[in-house]
DNA sequence: CGATCCGTCATTAATGACGGATCGGTGCCTTAAT
């Protein structure tokens, strides 16, 4: 049965997406859905989770739902379904008008694949539609979202277990590269999965990024110049201030001559979507980037990855530093520390969360509410509100939540600070254990590190114009459909 | 923490010095309807 499956599914693999071979845990996952058991896929970054539920869709009967945290995100991901030859693929989303919405809804049935956010989900009628649908599948893209978002601006993700449930319970697969013990745990508790629950996890370790860390003394930007005349590109220099990523971003423009950009919520969608694009096309050189850049980012020669400011932890950086070196060619991830820099992340948590007055005020005058300002904290006490949960157990959540960002902050303040190795530090945060001391390691581990690969400049946009050319067909083509 | 913004004060009346307050990051959705 098994090994019929096996085959069955290989025989997809190859004519749909035209591999002979699987990458690590991408076999596993589209086994256990397969066997149509509930599945907590962590991978790590770059290798590949979009076959593990594309995969056994056309194995199983109805359709595959996927929670998507951004539209962008769902855009792109339909666009290259769809540049692929598959057809009945949509995304469900704000972009759409009324009677756009309304045609799809009222013929879901048709579709193999359906993208959505969690907020979609959300509407009752919205809701109703799917009610009545054949689900294959449930997929919870980044599904570390549902912790790391859940409580501090998307509410939504903490529901995603009551609508799973209207739903009718479905076979659930959900995917993310980086969470621990304690996030994978909410996740299943939240999605209600815990039951016939296959977890396939893998490490989260990148060998081919080299991790560096420079202590800073106001002499960031030197430091920064520095790195980038010797990293060459392309690569991504991550930023906790929009306007810091502006100056710096033009900065280097002026003392580089280099092509950069800057990227963050401030860009309007299409500014995003050209300065990415471009990116992309190696038409740029480096990004200056918030945290809102990355997601979905499948660069495969991205060199480095700088961090300007401290992320705001572990699963943050392993995140962003992750997109370099996906042809595992090699890169370099260096965190650039100044005393003091955690005071940033500090601050912006202090504001996220409801402080227990707050809380108590909130319960006691729910219709207040409304006057306040729309903002995280009120949004979490709605929630907690209209779930009903106790006023002591929606504090003690928070509370608890709170006390993990410190230590998480802590973690990533030790990585920039303690003097031993850099992998190890980082790797024990995930229980794992780390393959220090090899050469090239960390700049703990070797002193003055070689690069692990060779600095040629980029590919330069003339050389790509072919390329670029591939890619605007295939958009126009896809249009027209 | 550090930067920046704002109001106040003092003084040959328009600027600058000072200090206190504020801010710094991620994204869905919304309209009336299905």
């Amino acid at each position: 049965m098994s090994a019929e499956l096996r085959k069955k599914a290989k025989g997809v693999l190859s004519e749909t997406f035209g591999f002979d071979s699987y990458r690590e845990g991408q076999e596993e996952a589209i086994m256990s859905a397969l066997q149509q058991r509930h599945s907590l896929v962590m991978l790590p970054t770059g290798t590949g989770k979009t076959l593990c539920y594309q995969l056994p869709s056309y194995l199983l009967e109805g359709t595959t739902l996927i929670i998507s945290p951004l539209l962008s995100l769902m855009e792109d991901q339909v666009d290259k379904m769809k540049s692929n030859g598959e057809k009945s693929v949509v995304a469900l989303n704000s972009f759409l008008s009324f009677s756009e919405k309304k045609n799809i809804l009222s013929r879901l049935s048709s579709y193999k694949f359906v993208f959505l956010s969690p907020e979609m989900l959300q509407q009752p009628a919205v809701l109703n539609y799917f009610k009545s649908l054949t689900i294959s599948l449930l997929v919870i893209d980044e599904a570390h979202c549902i912790s790391q978002w859940g409580m501090d601006f998307r509410p939504d993700y903490l529901k995603l277990g009551d609508i799973r449930h209207a739903l009718g319970d479905p076979l659930t697969m959900a995917l993310t590269a980086t969470a621990v013990e304690k996030v994978r745990e909410a996740i299943i508790s939240v999605l209600g999965i815990a039951t016939n629950l296959n977890e396939i996890i893998y490490p989260v370790d990148r060998p081919s990024i080299q991790l560096r860390v420079i202590e800073c003394y106001k002499n960031k930007d030197e430091e920064l110049l520095h790195a980038i005349s010797e990293f060459k590109g392309p690569g991504i220099i991550y930023f906790t201030s929009k306007k810091l990523a502006d100056q710096t971003a033009e900065m280097i423009r002026v003392e580089k001559n280099i092509k950069v950009e800057s990227y963050h919520s401030d860009l309007t969608k299409e500014d995003k979507r050209k300065v990415q694009s471009q990116f992309l096309n190696n038409t740029l050189s480096i990004i200056c980037a918030t945290s809102a850049f990355g997601m979905g980012i499948d660069k495969p020669d991205i060199r480095f990855v700088i961090h300007y400011h401290l992320p705001a932890s572990p699963e943050m950086y392993l995140q962003e530093i992750g997109r370099c070196s996906r042809d595992k060619k090699g890169g370099v991830a260096l965190l650039l520390y100044e005393k003091n820099d955690e005071m940033i992340q500090k601050r912006l948590q202090q504001d996220t969360l409801p402080a227990k007055e707050e809380l108590t005020f909130a319960y006691r005058h729910p219709g207040k509410l409304d006057d306040l300002k729309e903002d995280s904290k009120t949004q979490l006490c709605r929630y907690f509100i209209n779930q009903r949960v106790p006023l002591e157990d929606a504090w003690e959540t928070i509370r608890e939540y709170e006390l993990n960002k410190h230590y998480q902050l802590r973690t990533m303040v030790n990585y920039a600070v303690l003097t031993s190795c850099k992998r190890t530090i980082l790797l024990n945060y995930f229980n794992e254990e780390a393959d220090a001391r090899r050469n090239g390691c960390c700049s703990f581990c070797t002193h003055s590190l070689p690069l692990p690969y060779n600095p040629e400049e980029p590919e330069l946009a003339e050389s790509n114009i072919e390329k670029i050319w591939q890619d605007k067909v295939k958009l126009l083509f896809n249009l027209q459909r």
